[in-house]
Order: C-alpha cells, then sequence, then structure tokens
DNA sequence: ACAGTATAGATCGATTTCGATTATATTTAT
DNA sequence: ATAAATATAATCGAAATCGATCTATACTGT
C-alpha cells in the first residue's frame, strides 16, 4: 500500500503549539521575571482575577498542568504574598485560592502583558481569522483528551515500518 | 473612554496552545517515556530522521529553546546512546548531531506517535481547515517575533489601569 | 600577524517540574 | 454505624529547565 505524504515537522499542529509556547516564554519571561512572576502564576492570577476564587482543582483543570506542579505553584506564590490558600468550610479537603492585595497589584501586569500579546496577533488577524483559529484551538485540545487508545494505535503505527 | 471587552483567558490564542501543550505532554509521556524519551527528545529525533546530520545550533533555531536547554539534552540523549555530536571539520566550534543505530530505533517510535496524534487532529477537521489552521498558527509564532517593545507596551497597559 | 570582536556550544547553580506517595476528609456500601 | 472506596491536595525525591558564565574557535580590521 502507497503510504501517504506525512506533513513535514514544521508543519504539524502540536510542533507549531511548541514553538508558540517557546517564543511566548521567550518574550514574556524578561517582561514579568523583574516582578516575581512566570507564565504559569500569571496565567493563575489572570485566572483568579477573572474568576473569583477557585478551588485547586479547578485551577489544575483550567491549567491541565499536573496537580503537583499546581499545588507547588500556589505553595511559592503564596510564600511570595501573591495569593491565600485557605481551607474550605464546606469540603474540608478542598482548599479555596484568592489573590491578596499584592496579587492584585500583580494582576495588572499579567493582564496588561496579555493584552498587548493580544492586541499584537488580533492585528495579524481580521476577527472571522481569530474566531476560525480559536475555535480550532479547541477542537484540538478537545482531540487530544480523546485520545485512549495512543499508546495501542503508537504501537501499531511502529510495527509496520 | 470605552473599554473594550477582553476575551476571557480560555478564549486567547496563547493560553489555548498551552493548554494543547499540556494535555500533548499528558497523553504522549505514558507512550514515550518507557523508552526513555520525552516530548523534547522525540522531535530531536524526529528532526534528525527529517533533515540528517544538524547543527546544534540549528536545533536550537527549530525548536525555539533556550540553547543550554538543548545542549543538556543532547548531552542526555548520547549518554543514553540516542546520537553522536561530532565537531565539524569545517567549523571547529560547531558540532554536528546525528543519529546512531539505537536512536534510529527510537525515532520509529517518535515517528509513529506524531502520526498517531496527526492521523486524530486530521479526522477532526476538513483538509482545508488544516491548512488554514497551520497557517494560523505560522502567523501567531511570526507575529511572537515582531514584538521588541513588549515590555514598553506591557509598561503602557499596566499604566493606566 | 595580531588584537579585538563575534560565534558556537558546554557548564554551573538555582529553581522548577512532575510522578509517586502520603495525609485527610468525604462519600458509599454493607 | 462502620468499613471500604473515593476525592482533594500536600509532600518527597529525582530529573529537567534555564539564565549566566565560561571556553574555544573563527572572523575583521589595521
Amino acid at each position: 500500500m502507497a503510504k501517504a505524504a506525512l506533513p513535514r515537522l514544521e508543519n504539524r499542529v502540536t510542533f507549531l503549539t511548541h514553538r508558540i509556547n517557546a517564543r511566548l516564554q521567550q518574550v514574556s519571561t524578561p517582561v514579568i521575571a523583574p516582578v516575581g512572576l512566570d507564565l504559569y502564576s500569571s496565567r493563575i492570577l489572570f485566572a483568579l482575577d477573572q474568576n473569583g476564587p477557585m478551588k485547586v482543582g479547578q485551577l489544575v483543570d483550567l491549567m491541565a498542568l499536573p496537580q503537583s506542579t499546581i499545588s507547588h505553584q500556589l505553595k511559592r506564590m503564596e510564600k511570595n504574598g501573591l495569593l491565600q490558600r485557605v481551607r474550605s468550610d464546606l469540603d474540608n479537603r478542598a482548599v479555596e485560592v484568592s489573590p491578596t492585595e499584592a496579587g492584585r497589584q500583580a494582576i495588572r501586569i499579567c493582564t496588561a502583558l496579555s493584552d498587548a500579546i493580544a492586541e499584537k496577533l488580533s492585528s495579524a488577524f481580521s476577527p472571522e481569522e481569530m474566531t476560525t483559529l480559536i475555535d480550532g484551538l479547541n477542537r484540538v485540545f478537545e482531540a487530544l483528551g480523546e485520545m485512549p487508545t495512543l499508546a495501542e494505535r503508537t504501537a501499531e503505527l511502529a510495527g509496520n515500518r
């Protein structure tokens, strides 16, 4: 059977998102590192500002990162005075996270950074293009969540060289 | 002046690419960790297979990661017998990276994983949609490379609260 | 030919990530 | 009512990341 021409690495969606993230990190870090933030903490603050107090588990779901990574981030951010963690009254297992006053100050930087980037990206796309792009990215994320047999399929493809 | 409604975090392009990467990592790691690979090393092998021997600097450019990160990855991969690093004859500063036989074996897994994912994503998009998505991602990457005044613009936006 | 500069990559050290485990609290089943 | 199962988040330890620095080679202008 004829093998379909596979796209080059540079044209694979997940490689492109990797490059975007890598470059985003490189341009963002110089801006927010001086105020003691990184991309993760910046997004956590942004989310808290947008959603109000959140449980740790909600932040894990939102950020799609390992639970221990978020737990460590929050611990560090609390140590740096950016937020508070308090056990929920209703469910004593859960912990509610909310920004401190210093956190709210930092949020202004996070929002400004995110807006500056969003602004630049908006200028590179028409509104319809942007909508399409965002929709596409959401679909990619969903599709990746629907791959329970990835290991099997990989073995299969690796098998018939 | 009226403030334009800003998109929520979940609808910002760079947040979506973050989530895609995070989820990709979670679904991929179980598949490739058993053979001693991660997403970075997997992509490096994929690139070497596709492009032939590459200089360290070329891999840095391709991966868009800090030079020290790539250097460490390559050192580890060499230690694990996946590739060789040899100084270039023409420019003794440069180092040529090429896969070993074991590396070529591992490449089959990398390719299979990438193909399994590409396959799944293809099934979620029409060819035109996929082309549009890839084009959009390339434009996002380019746009992020054209933000020399990010720090200034961020300060400006943070200024007028 | 030589000093100064630029380029390529390795190394160092502090911090971060993350899988596995642990500690509590809650829910469910008997 | 109590035991088992489930849910939530913290902790631990090994490994990876990354900015800064260091080393070695190549280029440039005089």
